[in-house]
DNA sequence: GCCAACGTTGGC
DNA sequence: GCCAACGTTGGC
């Protein structure tokens, strides 16, 4: 099992709209980034992932599930772009800031403080497992 | 709203 | 294949 971390826009797809999707889920799309589709592409089914919102939240709000590997993105013809699809796990009820990433020292070294702007990210278990503590997910909802 | 950082593009 | 120019992202 591996973890990553996807950012978004809260203006274009937010966690509430993520939530709403429920079992079902929905696709990563729109990503135009080649470190980011190889991420996706080394996604696996079950795999868990952190829901970023850049901008205003500038958190990790919620936590989601890979359930569906790499396929062509529906949002455009051009066959180099793919994308997972993935399903909304549990709200964080402490989301975890951008600013508590940067302090905590288990956590400075993450991706999204080294590098803010790439869309999709590979989380250590190390990392995984302070979020979720710090988020205030019980084990048994991860 | 600004600007630094980064990725992509295109001319050479 | 290099690198300057440009566009985009996202934190501040």
């Amino acid at each position: 099992m591996q973890y990553w971390l996807f950012k978004s826009e809260p203006s274009s797809w937010s966690w509430q709209q993520q939530l709403e999707r429920g079992e079902q889920g929905e696709e990563w799309d729109g990503v135009r980034n080649y470190q980011a589709r190889n991420h996706m592409r080394a996604m696996a089914i079950g795999d868990r992932g952190f829901f970023y919102h850049s901008q205003k939240d500038k958190a990790i709000v919620g936590l989601v599930e890979v359930i569906a590997t790499a396929h062509p993105d529906s949002t455009t013809e051009d066959e180099r772009w793919e994308c997972v699809d993935i399903r909304a796990l549990a709200s964080l009820p402490t989301p975890v800031t951008l600013e508590v990433c940067k302090l905590d020292p288990r956590l400075a070294g993450m991706v999204l403080v080294s590098n803010p702007r790439l869309s999709v990210q590979p989380v250590t278990a190390e990392e995984y497992t302070v979020i979720c503590e710090l988020g205030g997910l019980t084990s048994q909802s991860t």
